[in-house]
DNA sequence: CGTAGGGTTGAGGTTAATCAAGTATGGTGG
DNA sequence: CCACCATACTTGATTAACCTCAACCCTACG
């Protein structure tokens, strides 16, 4: 834990664009902590005192089962924020999180925020926008995970993710995974061997091309063609 | 639409304990919309240019696939509230929501709102609160329906609604439907069938009795032994 | 008394998990 | 640079949970 450049703060959606004496406010609260590669960040049920930014790195959000299953439900990337449902609800965090790569990562601690936010109301709708999001995202899963088979969940999310990246979906498109596909595969809901399967079928029927990390389209209109509502 | 007494608002955790001139600003925006049983509130895909506090009745709000099956995401009472989130994500409803009775519900539109909150930090609070709250549901209901079997999911789902309704968890102890278990089937993320069949395994097993809409609890350890993480 | 909506039961099918055994792949130290 | 190891990933066989379909029951209510 430590001092840090502003810069990292400055990118995320969260903060952007406010006046530099908020912005002032932020940095002063904020701590800067740095995790290597698989190292825990927090485990559901841990005492919850601030939130997290992701500076740099990716942190993986999860749910377990007793039996040791895991369900993603988010990868958290650089300018997201995470955890900050707790500043609110609840004094423990409702799922763990573990980084997947070497990390910097803003902490926030609560008190310091909320009597930030008694203040603000700018930073109070900025912080509402992400719970938004996280909403979405969450009420989007629980639509995937019980309403549609793993291949259209996972057509669905190449889908949104090539979206979100700008990449255009057409023929000769490549998706490039960020993440192990056995991370993906927690996060769709399912097992690695049920998702390899899955990726093979789509394969064989020549909708896709599969190299390591790489996902080509080859049949853009046949492979998205089931996410027609 | 028309104008309504204040006291449904007060008593709703958003609003209770607002200063009176916040109040009055809030009163001034809300309207109170009837609506009959079984009707529809808002469709998935529809503009959003406001959010709902339910006064009186019980609204489900669900997921649909195209095969029309559904997904319940919650069951909103009297004092909650719902859509808040579309107020700052997306312009259009998420989810469908249906009312299961005859109706109450307070309106509030999307822009007064906002500019509502951007004078007034304490209503950011608890609108985040409620958010929080929100999302906590529905990281429940991910982790309930991707890492527990229905029998797992229908007893934690007991558990918390007599907890959250103050009923003591013993021998005994009687829990009452407040939904047709058709719903609840829906909620859980199974159908009536399994729902059924998996009631009808419990009581076999002599751990609950089933009359109705209500649940005997006869063995509360054996019953609830199972949550135990 | 008849109907409709809610609920139950049985038989059968299907998706996806589990178990077990491999095959790449990439980084590390010799 | 290569051998080695760990991790990631794949493949096949089996199993199990749960869904589907179809029929039926029950009871509240007009």
């Amino acid at each position: 834990m430590s001092s840090f450049p502003a810069e990292t703060l400055r990118k995320t959606p969260l903060f952007a664009n406010l006046s530099p004496e908020d912005f002032a406010r932020i940095a002063r609260i904020a701590s800067l902590k740095r995790h290597s590669k698989k190292e825990s960040v927090f485990r559901e049920g841990d005492r919850a005192d601030g939130f997290y930014v992701v500076a740099a790195g990716t942190v993986k959000v999860f749910k377990l089962s007793e039996e040791g299953k895991e369900q993603v439900l988010h990868i958290v990337g650089p300018g997201q924020s995470f955890a900050e449902a707790t500043i609110f609800e609840g004094g423990v965090y409702p799922a763990h999180a573990e980084t997947l790569d070497d990390c910097e990562l803003v902490y926030l601690p609560k008190r310091p925020f909320i009597e930030l936010i008694e203040k603000d109301p700018r930073i109070a709708l900025r912080m509402m926008a992400s719970l938004s999001r996280w909403l979405k995202r969450m009420i989007d899963l629980v639509d995937s995970i019980s309403l549609r088979d793993v291949e259209t969940r996972l057509v669905r999310f190449v889908s949104e993710e090539m979206k979100s990246r700008g990449i255009p979906i057409r023929d000769g498109a490549v998706y490039e995974l960020d993440v192990t596909k056995n991370v993906l595969a927690s996060r769709l809901g399912t097992v690695p061997e049920t998702f390899s399967r899955t990726l093979k079928k789509l394969q064989e029927e020549g909708k896709i091309r599969v190299k390591g990390r790489q996902i080509r389209i080859l049949d853009a209109d046949g492979l998205f063609s089931m996410l027609e509502s």
